[in-house]
DNA sequence: TTGAAAGCGCTAACAC
DNA sequence: GTGTTAGCGCTTTCAA
């Protein structure tokens, strides 16, 4: 393995001129430089990063935690702190939990014996003390998820106004039997969501029911379950509202078997916006994020922190967008709409 | 920083015995490993991995290099790779390419100055020389593809006898006009299923038709297209076989938009068994790559790499599977015909 | 069974 | 502008 030592020998330099062409290039003569560089070209010497790291003690690695890499939610906020982290020299690495807390609790160990600079989590799987207190420690940025009354720097958007949007956009639309299927409630999204649905509800002097309202678990299973609940109901709801697309995709399905329309007899509402929503039949009305906004925000914080900048603001969140396709019924209608608006 | 001569000094032994009862402890007497652990727990000292990683020349990282982190393919082989990787004390890192060939070279980089023990490649879109030189000088394993001609260890399936089946399939169904979406022919990947199209129709003596065949590029929209075109020649196929299932699912799309119904009108396979094949309306007919095997057999094949033990053999060709759901209409009938068999 | 000590390859403070 | 040199924290050989 060719060193710097060997680079500086052939061409008659010292090692530390050999680390200044590398790093401070124009506190060196020209010529010295161009003589180093090609040198370097010539033995094709890659330095040892391993001991540039470890001297430096920094590694230029950010390590994002992802629960799923399936879900197109969490690559598009990749996507963001990718572009973000790559113009400024960062390199980022994925580390997957597949949901499991204990593998969140391991990635935590790369940071801890320094194998990363620092740390986006796109998940809450960790006692809210433990990021804490890592976040006290650690460079770290949650995104998607944000602990209430925990200062640690964050970035999300708002659940419950956005939820809040879509239920009223089926309001609008002349729907009073409004249904959800929330997340699992233990987590602050599902929750988040649910209360504003409520507030849609409460605002238009609709009557929250409880048998409207059944919890899912995110997955196209629990929405199609679900659905066949609502569908048993004497009075059916004429929407649902479903915490995010693969439970919207899962309530159509079960609308279909019952050989019912969607949207004509049921209007479904989804929230993430997912890479299927717009393929699947009929195209899923929901909520998108900002997701490569979030990405790229939250590796600014991020950077900030590695930095010792102060921070400012450290929890941000972000506006979420309405798109509206086919599975509302309302796409023709809203067209309408906001002619009569900018009329 | 806590580090090892605070640990030695406490308790009273050398950094070297330190250092023995963290990696041979039982070249250490009890009541000394016993004492020097008690103080690592009490001072919470974390060994510097840099440090480590830097002196041992090795990080117990494997790095995947995966070309979108959106499909569900790539998630699964993951996983088998993450499994195999961890019984062996290896972390898996993703870096995420976006498809782009220079952001794969820039993560070999990362190998090349030894930021990774070792590296499983889940695309081909590099110069396959540079491959090959790679493959000379770092533990290297190529998943889902494999180079012809070139003995770079790989695991792969069978694309030609795979998508023969497939299409077998469909004309056991009794379909003689059979169309075929490819991905893009510059891919292994494409040419391997056109040719197993091509060989099964051979086989059963029935012609290749130029129109039926048309170049797809693996997404959705692009099976829509080539279903429109197919859709506009005089006599329609009845059958269509997608190199993907996300181009299926385009097609399907595009039928449905000519108030055909898929089966009963065409019939549709796909390939790959992506998530979503199972949600769609109608649920898709496709092959299924044992994925976790795929994943874990190439992490077997690069620890042999990592440890330096001979590598017998060094190309795997695992075997797929047809899953029969409703886009084929042969639900029913394969289940006569395999009661048929077994009877 | 333990300790002393020599580096691993690089960076950066300091001297010239 | 450039060279000398002292480590970074750890592992490992050698000697005791």
């Amino acid at each position: 393995m060719v060193k710097m030592r060997d680079v500086a020998k052939l061409a008659n330099v010292s090692v530390a001129t050999v680390s200044r062409v590398l790093h401070n290039p124009e506190t060196v003569k020209e010529a010295t430089r161009k003589k180093v560089l090609s040198v370097i070209d010539e033995l094709n010497y890659k330095p040892n990063m391993l001991a540039r790291q470890f001297r430096r003690n920094e590694t230029n690695i950010i390590l994002v935690v992802v629960p799923s890499i399936m879900n197109t939610v969490f690559s598009g906020i990749i996507e963001g702190i990718e572009y973000e982290a790559s113009r400024h020299g960062y390199r980022v690495l994925l580390g997957n939990t597949n949901r499991k807390v204990e593998n969140e609790y391991d990635l935590v160990e790369l940071l801890k014996k320094r194998q990363a600079d620092g740390m986006i989590l796109l998940s809450e799987r960790m006692d809210s003390n433990d990021i804490k207190s890592l976040s006290e420690e650690y460079p770290l940025v949650l995104a998607t998820a944000y602990i209430e009354g925990l200062k640690v720097p964050s970035v999300s958007i708002d659940n419950v106004s956005s939820s809040r949007e879509a239920v009223e956009h089926l309001i609008r639309l002349g729907h009073k039997e409004i249904a959800h299927i929330t997340g699992p409630l233990q987590f602050g999204i599902s929750k988040g969501r649910y209360k504003g649905y409520k507030q849609a509800l409460m605002q238009n002097n609709l009557e929250v029911r409880n048998m409207l309202v059944q919890e899912g678990d995110f997955t196209f299973e629990s929405g199609y379950n679900q659905m066949l609940k609502f569908m048993a109901i004497e009075k059916t709801p004429t929407a649902i509202f479903a915490a995010n697309d693969e439970m919207a995709m899962g309530a159509v399905k079960a609308v279909k078997e019952f050989g019912l329309n969607v949207p004509r007899d049921i209007a479904i509402v989804g929230f993430d916006n997912i890479a299927f929503s717009s393929k699947f039949d009929p195209a899923i009305t929901t909520v998108a994020q900002p997701l490569f906004e979030m990405g790229q925000k939250s590796m600014k914080l991020l950077l900030q922190q590695i930095q010792g900048k102060p921070i400012l603001k450290s929890q941000y969140i972000l506006d979420c967008e309405l798109i509206v396709r086919d599975s509302c019924g309302g796409k023709g209608k809203e067209k309408v709409l906001n002619e009569n608006i900018s009329t």
